[in-house]
DNA sequence: TTGAGTTTTCAGCAATTACTGAAAATTAAG
DNA sequence: CTTAATTTTCAGTAATTGCTGAAAACTCAA
């Protein structure tokens, strides 16, 4: 299930596992739980630590180290978008920046140059975006979620403020 | 180069190279670029198709096949979430539900569901919004990207104003 | 209806990715 | 320092996924 996040289906397991514990799980545990081998355990708790999706907790009087996820679940969320962001978006970006900077030698590459430049805009609007909407706080976002297509009334009412009130517009 | 959004290296790269072509392309004109067998290129073809990444054409007396990629890159943005999310939210949102109705067989249970409904509870959430979103104009969504996390001034003005003249707000 | 041009299918091979067990390394208590 | 508990590494193997060429199927014009 949703192996699709970067992360194969092994680690994907041992993830959902952390996730619903009611409390956190050292290596043997999920090796037994799932039938993994140990060392499949230990790299996969590996990976998830590098995508911050597990935290390593030491419990007092034993040495062995215990796993758990995140209790708020938009946590989880914004580390994942985070992770992908530094590990796919970004480099993409680059590329095509890179690609952009390039005198295009024919009609063709500089058509291809002009779709480039649509990609990269389109990619780097999201992610700034997603980074700006990410700051705000849970509740905002909530807010602004639930209320779906309706924000568009809500741009339009503004607009018209700033246009009573002399104001210019951001947008444009 | 982001081959994480579902489809594979050489689809991917028949797909980079139809998007940045200035005209329609068919498979043989691929095979050739690419270097790939005739067989791999119309299996890619045939995925991208399955994705809505490309536009079949035929061209007037020419009886091969080409293929074209949405001049608006916004509407290649969308038809990518739209599929992901048929093959891969709903799935796991039909998961989770399944999982949710089940009667608890113990503590731990109980609690895993309860992880599951705050997971659940987010990704329909978070995939809903796309929805309504995506139904905005394209100049809509480019406002409301382009005031990144000034969108919560407006939420709070708004808020003032509907107190003021005495409605409720949406939210909550 | 035939056949040339074109696309699709698929069995077999190649490449990649994932998993294991055993051994090595690390860690902390005694 | 020694030792036992624990984690990590890694070579070998298993499983999966991707690619190819050849043959089959399709399609349209004549």
């Amino acid at each position: 299930m949703g192996s699709r996040w970067g992360i194969n289906r092994t680690v994907g397991q041992i993830y959902a596992l952390i996730f619903v514990a009611p409390k956190p799980l050292h290596a043997d545990d999920i090796a037994d739980a799932l039938e993994f081998s140990r060392s499949n355990v230990s790299i996969g708790l590996k990976e998830l630590q590098a995508w911050r999706l597990v935290k390593l907790k030491h419990l007092a009087g034993d040495r062995r180290e215990y796993f758990e996820a995140p209790q708020d679940v938009w946590e989880i969320f914004k580390s994942l978008a985070e992770e992908k962001r530094r590990r796919e978006v970004e480099p993409t970006l680059s590329m095509l920046r890179a690609a952009l900077v390039e005198t295009p030698g024919s009609e063709a590459d500089a058509h291809a140059q002009k779709r480039m430049q649509q990609m990269h805009e389109l990619i780097d609007l999201s992610s700034t975006w997603f980074d700006d909407v990410q700051r705000l706080s849970p509740e905002t976002i909530a807010r602004l979620m639930r209320m779906g297509s309706s924000v568009k009334t809500v741009l339009d009412m503004t607009d018209k403020l700033k246009v009573v009130t002399g104001r210019k517009t951001k947008s444009n």
